[in-house]
DNA sequence: CCGTATCCTATATGATACTG
DNA sequence: CAGTATCATATAGGATACGG
C-alpha cells in the first residue's frame, strides 16, 4: 500500500469506519483524543524533541499557560498516547515522552504536512 | 516514499513544518479549517457519498442542527474543502462536493483510520 | 427543502495567585 | 521546576422559531 492508492482505493478503506457509530469509530476516538486547543502541537513537540520537560514544553508552545499545558497533558497521558516520567529530584524534574501509540500518529502528521505544502502558500 | 518509512524519516519530515510560526504553518492551517464538532464528520459523509443534499447530510450525521450543518458548510466552503451547488428549483436543491484540495485529505483520513484500528478496539 | 435569526447554556480557555 | 486552586471570560454549540 503506497503513495499510488487511487482515491477510490482511500476511499473505500475510509469507508470501513463508521461514524455514525460513535463509540466504536476510530477516527472519532482519535479526534477526541486530540480535541482542545493544544493537544497537536503538544504531539507534535514529542514528536521533534522526545523526551522533553514541562518548562521546555511550555516554552515552545507560544501562548500556552501552565494551566491548560497540565490538563492537556493529563488527559494525553490518561488516553495512553503520552508518558510522563518523574525524577524525584529537587528542583522538580518531569520528562514527557511519546508512547507507541503516540508515535504512530507520525504517518498521520507526515500527511497533513504533504497536504499542507501542496495547498498552503 | 511508503509505508516503509521510519519514525525517523516521518519525524524528519514532519518537522519541515513550523508550528511556531502559526499564520504559516500548514497543519495549522489544516486544524484550524477542520475545528468544530462536526467538520470531520462532514468531510467523511462527502468521501462517502458525494455529491449529497443538505438534508441527507444532515439526516447521515445524527444530532447535527441545522444551524450547525449549515454554519460549519459555510466555512468548509470559505476555506476552499467544500463546493456548492445550487439549483434553482422549487422545492430547493443544494448539492454539496469535495473540492480537489477536500479529496486530497482522504490520505490523512485514511492514516487516521489504520492507527485507529491498530489501537481502538 | 434549505436555510436564517435569535437567544441561551455549557464547556473550554485564560488570568492570577500560590505551593511542595 | 512543575505544578494546583480559584475565579473570570470567551467561544462553541444547542434550542427554537420562522421565512423564501
Amino acid at each position: 500500500m503506497n503513495m499510488d492508492m487511487t482515491y477510490e482505493q482511500y476511499a473505500s478503506e475510509v469507508k470501513n469506519c463508521i461514524l455514525t457509530d460513535a463509540g466504536a469509530c476510530p477516527v472519532t476516538s482519535l479526534l477526541t483524543m486530540l480535541q482542545g486547543k493544544w493537544k497537536f502541537q503538544i504531539i507534535y513537540e514529542l514528536c521533534i524533541k522526545d523526551p522533553i520537560r514541562f518548562g521546555e514544553l511550555q516554552r515552545s508552545i507560544k501562548g500556552i499557560t501552565n494551566t491548560m499545558l497540565t490538563a492537556s497533558l493529563r488527559e494525553l497521558e490518561r488516553d495512553g498516547l503520552v508518558s510522563r516520567i518523574q525524577f524525584n529530584e529537587i528542583p522538580p524534574h518531569v520528562e514527557y515522552s511519546l508512547t507507541d501509540m503516540g508515535r504512530d500518529l507520525l504517518p498521520v502528521f507526515y500527511e497533513i504536512t504533504k497536504w499542507g505544502f501542496k495547498y498552503i502558500p
